[in-house]
DNA sequence: CCCCTAAATTATCTTTTGTTAACAGCGGAC
DNA sequence: GTCCGCTGTTAACAAAAGATAATTTAGGGG
């Protein structure tokens, strides 16, 4: 009995009016998953299709570039949906690495096998959709932050907006999410809090 | 019979096995926009929900920035789905415009009439879920290039891959969407077409 | 054909970012 | 405690982008 299923049956009796009772069939092919910090989830290359609630912890989401550099694509904590995107939509090898930045704790289940039960279970098809909305949403979002504002500006609306994350999560990362260099991210906070006058 | 029909009853056979003949009260709820050069579709701060599939032309999605400026997010094309994501995911009035940049028709349907069809036929609950993924799957392609890319290479990529639509939207709305200013983008072409050896 | 407008380029200057390298701070391993 | 490795900061310089304005180019309408 983990928080995870308790608030997925939430979920799924808000979206479809589905009774936890009658969740059975679900959750009978999810498994509980434990990672320690570093440990990697997804590796690049695999072609895992996993679909996981987060119960607990971040994890980032990332790639190497062709220099060898690696680049920040998402991060993703407890109460958040993630997916091998690459895998799943794609379904090409995960070009991206799913790595623990903290212990995590997560709910699983593999697409293929979600797909079967949706087959005979259409009734918790709105979960689906509710999970490919918010994570559409979310691109939309941090994809219209990239063409509206400034590196100091998507840091300061991180800053404002998800503080906590920004505080459990060493600055290289969120500087590679922000599309800017650790170093720039540096001098930006440097801006921040000794010229400016407005501190956030 | 337009040929935006067509395309989808293909789309629904091979996603759902679903027969053209059984498409009826799906196309039913549809209906064909012709859209100007110029002509707004969605306007600022409107509620509608509108999902529309394009057959010709291309549309524009902006914001008006807090100065005044607009921010290009996406080009949409024939052949692609667009959504008022805002109204539809957000169910909040868009801030974003979606303006045709050509002559522009396509085939539209109301998402909440669409969510009632889906009802009484979950045979083309596959569509939605194309369309989703699809969109996200885009997304998250943008979201990429962001983090790894240089506006430079953004640019090369965009006219290696997509040259047909360099050609057809003038180059402020490019530039905008990959992030940087008209000025910027016209010295990156500066750039690639003389002082560089590789021209693509 | 000329005029008008919008788009694109160019120029100048400022600001920001990238790159590289040195250095400081910190925590863990031993 | 000391050493080591990782993170973040700072510095110095090069490269790129932003802001603004002037100029050129391209198209359309009369």
């Amino acid at each position: 009995m983990g928080t995870s299923i308790d608030t997925l049956q939430e979920l799924l009796f808000d979206l479809a009016g589905v009774l936890p009772a009658d969740t059975a069939p679900l959750f009978a092919m999810t498994t509980m998953v434990s990672l320690e910090t570093n440990e990697t989830y997804i590796r690049e290359g695999e072609n895992s299709r996993r679909l996981a609630f987060i119960e607990q912890g971040v994890i980032r989401t990332y790639t190497i570039k062709e220099n060898g550099d690696e680049a920040t694509l998402l991060l993703r904590w407890e109460g958040q949906f993630i997916a091998s995107h690459d895998t799943i939509i794609n379904r090409q090898p995960s070009r991206f690495i799913y790595r623990a930045l903290e212990p995590v704790k997560l709910l699983q289940i593999d697409y293929d096998v979600l797909e079967e039960i949706l087959k005979t279970h259409p009734e918790y098809e709105p979960l689906r959709n509710f999970f490919l909305m918010k994570m559409l949403a979310e691109s939309l979002k941090m994809l219209e932050s990239f063409v509206t504002q400034s590196p100091e500006e998507r840091y300061r609306e991180l800053l404002s907006n998800r503080f906590d994350l920004v505080n459990r999560v060493p600055d290289k990362y969120i500087a590679s999410m922000l599309g800017i260099t650790p170093v720039s991210l540096s001098r930006i906070r440097k801006r921040m809090y000794t010229k400016r006058k407005t501190i956030i």
